[in-house]
DNA sequence: ACCGGACATCGACATAGGTGAATACTCACA
DNA sequence: TGTGAGTATTCACCTATGTCGATGTCCGGT
């Protein structure tokens, strides 16, 4: 819990959203520590850049890798990342001249528990 | 499959996100139809929204339920479940005079499958 | 038929946010 | 110590969006 430098803003291990949203009603205070996770995710070139480091070797990727798959500016590109990284769902690790971007694990657990119905009364005949 | 009526955008079943972000690099097709979903739930309101209904008894709820909980016009509540419902995160349900909006257990279950990681190569030691 | 309550729609406003051009920064290499 | 390549930052622009007030619509009761 030292190293962390430059880390983005939540301190690795406490990652809001731990509780699925149909367990009880979440308060102001819950949805704002989670809505920033969301609010990250909630962008087409953002959630193609996280599956894309998401399915990377080790789940790691350069940002040289990513910017051919879009017709987006350097610029925007790394402004789509920092959002990423300071939202807690991507860290930063620089190796020499490049800088590598990998997923973080306990980001996308919270965000799967998030949405977890196991266990819960939804009746899931209610389709349509 | 056939009283959709005045139904949401997606026609019940055919929810788009149903492959996990960590599996392969998503496309710009498949991002532009599950971010309406993610850009719904990227609002502390609308979160808040979710969260309510989901934990309501039957995982419905009727707007004068929900309207006290919030420090916001009727018109405003009004508007955030209309986007809910629109981006097929809630059913819409006129009982009498009053509309009873209700989870889809096919979007939650759309968006926790998003977030998995499970038999995917993710280095759980990646902490920091 | 009138009236009142529950909810939706419309119009307007202010702020947030995605984008690119220009520029700055940092490191490897000659 | 220049020089160039890989990224980040700044500034400005334009669109998207959250909010409210006013108004409209639908329904039940009297």
């Amino acid at each position: 819990m030292s190293m962390s430098g430059s880390g983005a803003c939540n301190p690795d291990d406490e990652l809001a959203c731990c509780t699925p949203l149909a367990r009880e009603p979440m308060s102001a205070e819950q949805a704002a520590q989670v809505v920033p996770l969301l609010k990250a995710l909630a962008d087409p070139v953002r959630l193609r850049l996280m599956s894309m480091v998401l399915s990377h070797e080790g789940a790691e990727a350069c940002v040289c890798d990513l910017l051919p798959a879009f017709d987006l500016s350097q610029p925007t590109i790394s402004h789509h990342l920092k959002v990423l990284h300071e939202s807690g769902l991507l860290n930063r690790e620089k190796r020499g001249v490049w800088v590598y971007y990998q997923a973080r694990p306990a980001a996308m657990e919270a965000m799967a528990t998030l949405f977890t119905t196991a266990g819960l009364s939804l009746p899931v005949g209610a389709g349509a």
